[in-house]
DNA sequence: TCTGGGGTCCTAGGACCC
DNA sequence: TCTGGGGTCCTAGGACCC
């Protein structure tokens, strides 16, 4: 029988930044989303200010926000609501340092995987891994070792669930969370089952892994509010009256494993770059330089995965929530005849797409480049009557020695011009609370005065 | 003044093939 | 007059995830 565990930072971004930051610890923190539009994480002493403020108000932080995830929190509440309350509670606020939590991220992946040969990296802050063919005795006591060693190298704390299967590891990890005395550690395989059936009944059913906003809807009208009551269901019934997905977790909560470790990462089938501007932009010539940046970023991952794409399209929108503007909304896409990595190419066929949707009587707020038909290089039907094979081969190289110097001197060294010039052009996010990038970048290192 | 970004999978329907 | 059956591929849209 498999033995998943599941590892995860705890408000990764927020423990990211307390890591470096010791004069923060004692307060709460949150973290900002790009153009620092929506809290996306918060530490200990922020949830519970939170849970104090609603206590005091009735209401939360952030009541009445589209991104409410549940009414209650001030999570994905858009900051600028909620900016005062914070500062009036002492609140450490940062933007988002996202090279700073990929490195920390990179470290803490590292370190978890020393504890099995069979480790998938699921998303920024999560790991699982395979334990059946290792020599354990006691998993709780192994997942302590692997929880000390990540706080002890880079100062991330890290819960951990371990369970026959993805899902009841997911749903163990949360309540490693949930009960103090647990110490960020569950091992569901050494639990009773009528300890089982209590913990079960204590998860909504909304918390259950792949069940969202509209499936749990469907599923309290059916009388199934627990991960006990999914637990209980018949899979053929729910199978017909939802999906082959919802069947599956079904079986997973029952200790029946469905989905499988994924150790490689598959490459990308579709690569997106999109960015909020840090003002609303009209102008055609700073949306080109938006749309070329975000087409050289999709197409550096394109490469690094050694595909190309058959398709790029450039979505423009203006701002959804400010009611007074006029609105509008548009994406075009074009077919390549031959598919491609090259930026230069790339970026002026989402320039030619961007020019069909541009209307200059709007103010826009996001652009979007999406590459698709992804395939791998090599593979590539090439096109028998297109004159310019040469150039492009030329091209090519250039390209090429282009990344291998931004890999070497550090990320836009050498970059296209119809990326623009301007080091603050108008379209560029607003962040207006990061902190140094200190274990990346030479000139952005910590420093440290002793005090005798 | 101020509301993120980047992905996956599944399903239904249309085009096309034999 | 009578208009099948089985399959693939592609795409858009919806739901989910972090």
């Amino acid at each position: 029988m498999a033995v998943f565990a599941l590892i995860d930072g705890n408000s990764f971004y927020a423990s990211c930044e307390m890591a470096f930051n010791p004069s923060v610890r004692e307060r709460p923190v949150v973290v900002l989303s790009n153009n620092d539009g929506c809290i996306v994480a918060a530490n200990a002493k922020a949830k519970a200010l939170d849970q104090q403020l609603i206590g005091a108000q009735g209401r939360s932080l952030g009541s009445g926000g589209y991104y409410a995830a549940t009414p209650q929190s001030m999570m994905y509440q858009p900051y600028f609501k909620v900016a005062n309350l914070l500062q009036q509670h002492n609140t450490a606020v940062f933007s988002s340092n996202y090279e700073l939590y990929a490195d920390m991220s990179q470290r803490m992946h590292r370190i978890i995987g020393q504890f099995s040969p069979h480790q998938e990296i699921y998303s920024i802050d999560e790991s699982f891994l395979e334990l059946s063919t290792l020599p354990i005795e006691d998993f709780t006591h192994y997942a302590r070792e692997l929880k000390r060693r990540v706080w002890k190298w880079i100062g991330i704390p890290v819960a951990v669930g371990i369970a026959p299967t993805k899902t009841l590891a997911k749903l163990a990890n949360h309540l490693a969370k949930q009960h103090a005395k647990m110490e960020g550690v569950l091992d569901w395989t050494s639990l009773s089952e009528s300890t089982r059936i209590l913990l079960l009944k204590q998860v909504k059913v909304g918390k259950v892994w792949g069940i969202g906003k509209k499936l749990s809807q469907k599923l309290e009208a059916q009388n199934i509010r627990t991960a006990y009551d999914l637990h209980q269901a018949s899979p053929k019934s729910i199978r017909r009256t939802f999906s082959v997905q919802v069947e599956r977790i079904v079986a997973e909560l029952n200790g029946q494993a469905c989905l499988a470790l994924n150790e490689t990462h598959a490459d990308k089938q579709n690569i997106v770059s999109s960015r909020s501007f840090g003002r609303l932009v009209s102008d055609l010539d700073s949306l080109k330089q938006a749309v070329a940046t975000y087409t050289a970023t999709a197409a550096e991952k394109l490469r690094q995965q050694q595909c190309v794409c058959g398709r790029v399209s450039v979505m423009i929108t203006t701002p959804r929530f400010q009611t007074q503007e006029l609105q509008y909304r548009n994406v075009y896409q074009i077919p390549l005849i031959t598919p491609s990595d090259n930026s230069a190419l790339l970026s002026k066929v989402a320039i030619q797409a961007l020019q069909q949707i541009w209307r200059p009587e709007f103010r826009y707020q996001k652009a979007a480049v999406i590459l698709s038909t992804i395939r791998p290089k090599g593979v590539v039907q090439e096109d028998l009557f297109t004159p310019q094979a040469n150039a492009s081969i030329k091209s090519d190289a250039l390209i090429q020695v282009m990344d291998q110097l931004n890999h070497r001197m550090g990320k836009n060294t050498l970059r296209l011009a119809n990326c623009g010039l301007q080091r603050q052009a108008n379209w560029k996010m607003k962040r207006d609370h990061m902190s140094p990038r200190c274990t990346t970048r030479w000139n952005e290192l910590l420093s440290v005065r002793a005090v005798h």
